[in-house]
DNA sequence: TTAAATAGATACCAAAAGGTATCATGTCAA
DNA sequence: TTGACATGATACCTTTTGGTATCTATTTAA
């Protein structure tokens, strides 16, 4: 559990997910708050809500009958890793980011 | 065309196919040779190079009645181009990445 | 308390994805 | 030229994925 990288490549394989995470970046939303902004039905949103928190890009906290979601940058911190592989095509500057993204995830909330 | 972000994050959303690239990145490769290092057929793994090939995270070039294909790192741009989105999350120390990235991309072979 | 609002859970469906098997084509080498 | 080899192209199958519809549960507010 925890960093599993293929959950999060899924979950970042998919437009509309790639969508709600730029809309979550900005501010926690509810479902029907994500879903007002697509075409679809609020279950087909839920379905796309639990791909992106099983691929732990973003985490889930229930407020009374509400369900808020919120973005969490931690998540593509397998995806830098898995990118690291290739420090060789873009010399070692990519070593940088990892540790931006390493060092934000000390924070908590 | 030319930079399909959808094609490449699809392109990534396989283990398999992930598993190749690192391959590929350490040295060109015919279909063949990259089946080999599978338990699957042949036509399997020619689906994944076609899909790594739409993606343009790989390159073709027929030699004979081979088929070579090669890492194009390049083909990473737009996945950097879509995480510099979130900037304010790893600050900005991202650009540094895009920029090595871009910079590589004028080299020839 | 009761009605409306938010969300969860299933069942179901069509399309895409990952895979195999098979046959056709082009190429190298004796 | 002819046979073996590397690949291309289909057809087909099964599972996953993205989506809808429907029903249930919980919570808020009048």
């Amino acid at each position: 559990m925890g960093t599993d990288i293929q959950e999060t490549f899924r979950a970042l394989a998919d437009p509309t997910r790639r969508d709600i995470l730029n809309m979550l970046s900005h501010e926690d939303m509810t479902i029907a708050q994500v879903a007002g902004h697509f075409d679809m039905t609020r279950a087909a949103v839920k379905k796309h809500l639990n791909v992106l928190e099983q691929g732990q890009l973003i985490t889930v906290r229930t407020s009374g009958r509400e369900r808020i979601n919120r973005f969490h940058p931690e998540g593509f911190k397998p995806v830098f890793d898995w990118l690291g592989y290739f420090d060789g095509f873009w010399d070692d500057r990519l070593s940088a980011l990892k540790n931006a993204i390493e060092t934000k995830d000390t924070s908590d909330d």
